[in-house]
DNA sequence: GTAATGTCTCTTGTGACTAGAGGTTCAAGG
DNA sequence: CCTTGAACCTCTAGTCACAAGAGACATTAC
């Protein structure tokens, strides 16, 4: 049995976010010593290790919750834990696509300007003021 | 001079975020009517098109602040806006990078369940569990 | 025993909005 | 001129996933 700043050490989970954890129902309610400190064996361990890595992977905490449902219950199709994975794949991609975007034309943006006059002539300026020097929808 | 709605249309930036931008001093107030109503003009419309741009281009509400600071004083250096765009410019290309590495993970992840099974055999599930089925660090 | 560190709960703040309540003003039709 | 309904006003609270801080209590090391 060990304690929250312990297992925010192992972990690498910052202890006010341990704690958010649990009143979110992501962690069940730990135990408590004499002196209401919570204490943790492996168990917890384990599962906050689970939620660190997907919260590392982009899942949301409502997501995470879904995973952690179907967890704690074996027994249970792992269908929808696939629908769960698949579908924020897509979001990244799609989250990808739109910053590729982005990066080429703040590239064209940031490349046309040479820096060395004032604002008034700044490319970066008039590119922001007028959509129409963008090379294209965004 | 048109209303705050007319405004709304014409940027295709929503009514309350309007008034927000004003609360924020990235727009001027206002004029009013006699009944309390606000009331634009082009400089309005242009300052706000500006500020719907770069917000759709990733910069921060301060960085825009700082934009319009220097829109406002044409007198001085572009070395400023150009600074702003560039870091963006890398922020932008860290996330990439980052959301590739994710992409790639939660591919294999996915592609790694046939979604035939029950969960307790569900590799989605133990991939987030056990970190070390992942290919690399992320 | 004492000092240092860790932990507790509770409240507030973050960024960039969004939603809703309850009331007022405007523009158009009759 | 009057009414109706849409648009507008301010103010408050909610979103997501935490982080920061206050003030009090617990634990651990020496």
């Amino acid at each position: 049995m060990f304690s929250i700043g312990e297992l925010s050490k192992r972990t690498e989970v910052k202890v006010p976010t341990i704690r958010y954890y649990e009143e979110m129902g992501l962690l069940a309610e730990a135990e408590r010593t004499s002196g209401n400190q919570r204490r943790y064996d492996t168990a917890g361990l384990e599962r906050l290790s689970f939620i660190r890595h997907a919260r590392d992977l982009g899942f949301s905490i409502e997501a995470i919750s879904s995973l952690i449902e179907l967890q704690d219950h074996p027994d249970r199709s792992c269908e929808a834990a696939t629908e769960i994975a698949t579908s924020q794949l897509q979001e990244v991609r799609a989250r990808i696509k739109r910053l590729k975007l982005l990066e080429k034309e703040l590239g064209r943006i940031s490349k046309g300007c040479n820096s060395e006059g004032v604002s008034e002539d700044c490319y970066v300026l008039a590119s922001l003021a007028d959509h129409n020097l963008c090379d294209r929808d965004h």
